[in-house]
DNA sequence: TTTATTTAGGATAAGCGGCTCCCATAAGTC
DNA sequence: GACTTATGGGAGCCGCTTATCCTAAATAAA
């Protein structure tokens, strides 16, 4: 994986509470179970995208959490990377000591190729546009 | 990174060994030093490449590594893999729980139109190749 | 208004795996 | 026998992950 677990909760906490219908309030506990994220430490990472401005909180009976509008126009490279710190590791796939542009190793271009795309496909989204086209997908399975 | 740690000081011990001149031992203090690899833990790693017949290993005064045959035909994922186990997760970037190929998140196609092509780039060369290829480009530098 | 309930917030600790180092041992060479 | 080098075990560290427990805040019910 690109990025850890942390970040993988991240977004797809983030994913799920943007695919809600409007001014749902979700409890943390209800993303985890059906999300499948260790309950506790999802609890956590909202906790910390709260403080980011990603989601909004709401405590006593009938809270939870709802998406900001800041969020829904990030990406999930933003997100992530707030969550958990620098994503992608630029060293070469070789991990050659002497390998940088002026001096590539062999592999080199083709890995920067890639890592610029990963790159491009995670952060030229944002939430909404992926959590839309998700739920397109899931209205067709169904 | 695609790896951990473990994974890219065995690229760079194996590829290493691959621009030695024929029969030549080396010793494991050497390349770390070359390699800016911690002593101890590359003489482990060097361990288990003996043990899958990665490198030839001699004990006493002159003693050291070689490489093999087996391991300059082999890919650098090949050697990775069997070092420090699976290496490229295959789920999707976005994590999302019910993505597959036939219930595809978003990005589920590019992510595994570019998977491949990582998969492709650490499995397609050979360690020989890729040292003689690593070889040239430093030639041209000096 | 008071009490109970529900929910997030926050500190702490345990577990685990990757990484690092140290030390004793075995197997060679001189 | 003395020295050199790989082998192998084991301890410790650190960061990510997970769980536990207590507190604070908000709401509902009485």
């Amino acid at each position: 994986m690109i990025y850890t677990k942390t970040g993988e909760y991240a977004i797809r906490a983030i994913l799920f509470l943007a695919r809600q219908s409007k001014e749902n309030l979700i409890m943390s506990s209800e993303i985890a179970k059906n999300e499948d994220i260790p309950a506790h430490y999802l609890a956590k990472i909202l906790q910390r995208m709260a403080k980011y401005g990603y989601v909004d909180s709401f405590k006593g009976r009938g809270g939870g959490f709802k998406i900001t509008e800041l969020a829904k126009k990030s990406s999930i490279l933003e997100i992530v990377e707030r969550v958990e710190g620098p994503v992608i590791n630029l060293k070469c796939v070789t991990g050659l000591k002497e390998c940088s542009d002026e001096n590539p190793c062999p592999l080199h271009d083709e890995w920067a190729e890639l890592r610029n795309r990963i790159y491009n496909l995670i952060s030229s989204k944002s939430v909404q546009e992926v959590a839309e086209k998700y739920s397109e997908t899931l209205r067709k399975v169904k």
